[in-house]
DNA sequence: GCCATACTGATAATAGTTATCATTATCAAT
DNA sequence: ATTGATAATGATAACTATTATCAGTATGGC
């Protein structure tokens, strides 16, 4: 793998973003200053970078790729207000791992859990809103 | 939601699986038997029926929309040998989530746990042959 | 600096899914 | 049973996310 002008600017540009952004978002954003790569970089660079194990590629409620510079194990909250996906970082994969294996004879090489529900920003806009007025509809 | 013949076929053939399918791979089995069902109505019952609770809906690791009939909580295992999904029925939910929200101060809704790895028959398999062969390289 | 070749950008192609719309089936009220 | 409002259907066009193609370009070991 050759190092690239576009994939070091992909990889700060993901770095930059802790709600992980979609291929195409992240195109769009790089766009603006880099209108010169295009957006089969972004994708190719996305993809091999997330093979090598440089960042994490993970697939939202919507079946979109969404991809993470962080790489050491954690969960998401895919929230659904926002539409952003946030970082979760409990420590608890490894038992579950051992007890799954046990209980069903199969090997696990890997577990991705996927949470779904409202971000501390939402939830903190959803309450303050309730206060100011009754008749606020959830969407 | 109004009962129809297609509904209530389209939700058998449903039920006949372990390894949730794909909409089209149902479209493709109920076809077979029933060729004036159309693929658009396939789609539709499925997201109809998963939005009402009567299903769920999952999305695999290729971001395609599989369904499963068992609406019980459980997760899943992506194999990646047959591609198929199984259930795993361990009973951890709630311990995670209550710890999840008391850490980031959100609210969950729900969880979804996807194990990558090899299903039972597919660890058999590979055993067994790697007793008649040394040769046997992993894909 | 040279050269093999991995990478690039533009674009065509693909896969999965959803929207459109004229026609048909369902079901509550008669 | 017949009616009528309308939800559901099937065919197909459209859309979205992603990948393949390919001629031209940039990288890095020599």
């Amino acid at each position: 793998m050759r190092n690239t002008r576009q994939k070091d600017i992909i990889y700060s540009a993901l770095c930059e973003y802790c709600v992980h952004p979609t291929a195409d978002e992240l195109f769009q954003h790089i766009h603006k200053t880099y209108s010169d790569i295009g957006v089969a970089t972004v994708y190719r660079n996305l993809n091999k970078m997330a093979e090598s194990g440089k960042i994490k590629k993970l697939v939202d409620l919507a079946g979109v790729a969404r991809y993470d510079s962080v790489t050491k194990p954690h969960f998401h909250l895919y929230c659904d207000c926002c539409g952003g996906v946030h970082d979760i970082m409990e420590d608890i994969g490894s038992d579950l791992v051992k007890r799954a294996e046990q209980d069903y004879d199969c090997k696990i090489l890997s577990l991705e859990i996927s949470f779904r529900g409202l971000c501390r920003k939402c939830q903190e806009h959803l309450r303050s809103n309730i206060n100011e007025s009754a008749e606020l509809v959830l969407v």
